[in-house]
DNA sequence: ATACTTGTTATATATATCATATAACAGAGC
DNA sequence: GCTCTGTTATATGATATATATAACAAGTAT
């Protein structure tokens, strides 16, 4: 899986990172239990800090979409649950608030809207037709 | 209108009242060319700095989303034109691609997503009817 | 003309975030 | 024992956020 930073970028290459990887998982570019290059390794390969890459390691695991071994190192969490909770609902929401608000100022119409939403939404339940 | 800011946030305050002044505008609390407080005023009402108003109120300028004039202040632009760029719909993909990846590995579904951006769009269309 | 209010600019300070650099530590596996 | 793993410690620098105080400049009204 290869990763794409923006070092002009306004968002922290942490951020970059971390929002990437995510993505794979959902769009199956990385398999659950699938092992991750070790922070020195990934640092190197993006040509960033080791500590950079360690920074978005632990958030990935404070957040669980990891697991961390001492030696084998780490790996996609291989128990990802999609259980929902009410609070992701929440967030969202919270998100879209703002998101939709200036959107519909910048002419971008319910529907248009939603056909970004949903051509992304499809990317990612192929997984069972591979 | 009111505007509820959150200090313990990781939002910075900045932030949280200019997506609230374009939610407002959305939402139609704010008029096209209704005349907002004055950098100091707005400052001592939410209890923080004139300056970081001040950045606000620039920023919004920059964006096209108020005028500034000499005198009278600060009002939202009454010409504010909802003429779609490109540019608009490709940054929403961008926040997207991340959002919904996220969304959809918590367990949220298209649906639910796009039961969402509805509830928040049909917000927005009621204002022909007040 | 004077006074007041407007946004603006200049300076300074404090704190937190982001990113880097170097080094050393501790555990797991060969 | 050696090597690779994440981890921790320490330091440095740049940038972002927010505040504080003061002064400036342009309109508006008295």
């Amino acid at each position: 899986m290869l990763l794409h930073i923006q070092f002009d970028s306004e968002t922290p290459i942490y951020q970059q990172v971390k929002d990437q990887i995510i993505r794979g998982i959902a769009l199956g570019e990385l398999k659950l239990g699938e092992k991750l290059p070790s922070v020195r390794q990934l640092a190197a390969d993006i040509g960033i800090n080791l500590h950079t890459v360690n920074k978005v390691y632990n958030q990935l695991k404070s957040e669980g979409w990891v697991v961390i071994h001492r030696k084998s190192g780490v790996m996609i969490n291989p128990h990802l649950n999609l259980n929902q909770s009410s609070e992701a609902l929440e967030e969202l929401d919270d998100l879209l608030k703002n998101i939709t608000a200036e959107s519909f100022l910048k002419g971008i119409s319910k529907d248009e809207f939603i056909t970004l939403v949903e051509r992304n939404y499809d990317r990612y339940n192929m997984r069972e037709s591979e």
